[in-house]
DNA sequence: TATGAATGAGGTTTCATTCAT
DNA sequence: CATGAATGAAACCTCATTCAT
């Protein structure tokens, strides 16, 4: 009895969702009224109210479902063996993110500023880049253990590194537009290369 | 002769800027009122819309001057001989980042985003980032040059690494808190000293 | 046949009365919403809809019942003989007031207050008004009989001044909340003992 | 230099309370939308909220200044010597709140009734309410030095009892509109003449 | 020139009521 | 019959901007 009406519940929810995210990607957050929410999800006020309390609630279930949006990349990097060589992953990535630009990433930048200065929205942010960074790290350790890095290399820092061109580069994909997946890994594996002789 | 006023001109101007800059920093452009830009400024309504025509002339009269932040560590690390290896051009970087990180670059993550749907901003935030784009670029090619890097790196490559690093790692430092410069160095020289062997 | 059936259909409207009633108490007509009512009542709105009408019946209903709280109070004091004194109606009536107070008559301020200026309300209200001046003129006149009132006085006048403290023995009770009845008596008892020189 | 802005500032308070009034006399606190405030007062929206923070700040400030409906009233009255006639002082109460039930006191029952389940309001009408009561308690006791309350009359009781009229005689006069200032002196008198031969 | 009171469109949210299931 | 999801008008309030003084 209670499934029906779940799952409808489940699915409205992800209709608004969708909604929003349309809105916010063409507008952003502040300039989409509700109302271009209400006629883009192709429901009435109440409707949408009575799935999500606020707007401010319907930015933070974006956020924090942001992730999943990312995990599945993740896990199966992480699934192959032999482990996927650093730069490699980086093309991928850069990849993947270029296609979500436009979709469901295209809220990401407004999320990381929103979350510069209000409270609430900040621990749902940290908490992905946390998983984000750690996902880095791994793939930084597993390509020293690969002997692909200097033995004594700190995957903490190399993770770190490669972490940071996460928002760094879809920001810039969406800002110029000019920087390929390939482009990336090359200059992975060109810093990598040096003094090769 | 109308230097005075001009001077005086110029000094009301810098006083909003900043006292806009403050208010964003806080709460954001949105929420930021410009009646809080007033009684941040000490300025009456009347006194700051003759000297910005709209909230969102200062917001773009902001953008526009954000290169000016870097413009002088970009230069004063171009002219340093023997050229300042990567590692340390970008430790040195992400100090001064963190060091206008609460300050004048507080509102660069709001600019980006907005950048990202306001067709006006756009333009301003992309002339920026050229500006860095190329900066790094440059010292990817000094880096190559002093033997740091392998002949056939591809310098655009390796300055695109870099350069993505730059807004991700405002926007991480600001959110995470926990990525020190060094560390980013370090990463960047264990990423460099690969398979060496 | 219809009996069980309509017995049932009493039930249900008391019990959504007393919801309501309850509700009221907390919040006030307007504050409570239709929903607080369908929650304290364990109905779905659907079944409250089928009993009354709209919120505005549920109040009018409860405004029309109001006078059944004291109808066995005033029934039972006119049936004693000899003749309850003044006071001592007095005393039982506010007695019965302050046990009523947070009860079924926690709304009747709320409902003078309507039929202050809503025209469906006024009607309604100015009957149950009405019954109860009536009993107090008769108690006034009954004292005139025991000769516990002067001869020559009206008790028409004695009669409004009791009635007056009806409502405003309820307001004070519910707000002040430091009049006992037995001081409301005993204010009578010495108005009544003036000047007996 | 804020004299003219100062009283300019009041001049326009008193605009609102009065519009407000009006309406609040027509449809009750909660049907009058604050446009049509706006339209009564004929002011824009902004302007009346420069003058107040919310609706219920207008609530407020009337319930708060309601007592100085009164307080020249209660002060005439006990300026005069000898000390007005107990049954007199009603008269003239009874006559000025008629006066003032369709202006000033026209709220004065759904201030009441609010206050009965709105905490932030309680404490402003129990202020007012206590004030009433004190002069009706003093009322008596002057008629008790007077020689026209027995000696051992107890001010405080009769006081309450007085008291109690005062809400009462509102509400019942707005709703019945038949009783008169006259009527509640006699009773009063009436009462007092108990018992005298 | 500088002020700050005023504007009023537009924002978010609520809630009495209905009706398809 | 009963349900409760959906409706949508209307409420309160904000704030960028103007302009009379």
């Amino acid at each position: 009895m209670p499934k029906v009406s779940e799952e409808h519940a489940a699915a409205r929810r992800e209709q608004i969702l969708a909604a929003a995210q349309a809105c916010f990607a063409r507008k952003g957050f502040h300039a989409t009224s509700m109302n271009d929410i209400f006629a883009e999800a192709g429901l009435s006020a109440g409707a949408v109210y009575s799935y999500f309390k606020s707007k401010d609630e319907i930015i933070a279930t974006m956020t924090s479902r942001a992730i999943l949006l990312l995990a599945p990349f993740f896990d199966s990097v992480l699934a192959e063996d032999p482990p996927v060589p650093l730069h490699e992953v980086m093309r991928r990535f850069a990849a993947l993110v270029q296609e979500l630009s436009d979709g469901p990433m295209s809220v990401a930048p407004q999320v990381w500023s929103a979350a510069t200065y209000d409270p609430e929205l900040a621990p749902l942010v940290v908490a992905n880049m946390r998983q984000a960074r750690a996902f880095w790290t791994e793939v930084a350790s597993r390509e020293r253990k690969a002997g692909r890095l200097a033995p004594d290399a700190d995957p903490e820092a190399v993770g770190a590194v490669l972490f940071t061109m996460v928002a760094g580069h879809l920001v810039d994909h969406k800002l110029l537009g000019d920087i390929s997946p390939e482009l990336l890994a090359r200059g992975l594996r060109d810093l990598g290369g040096a003094a090769r002789d």
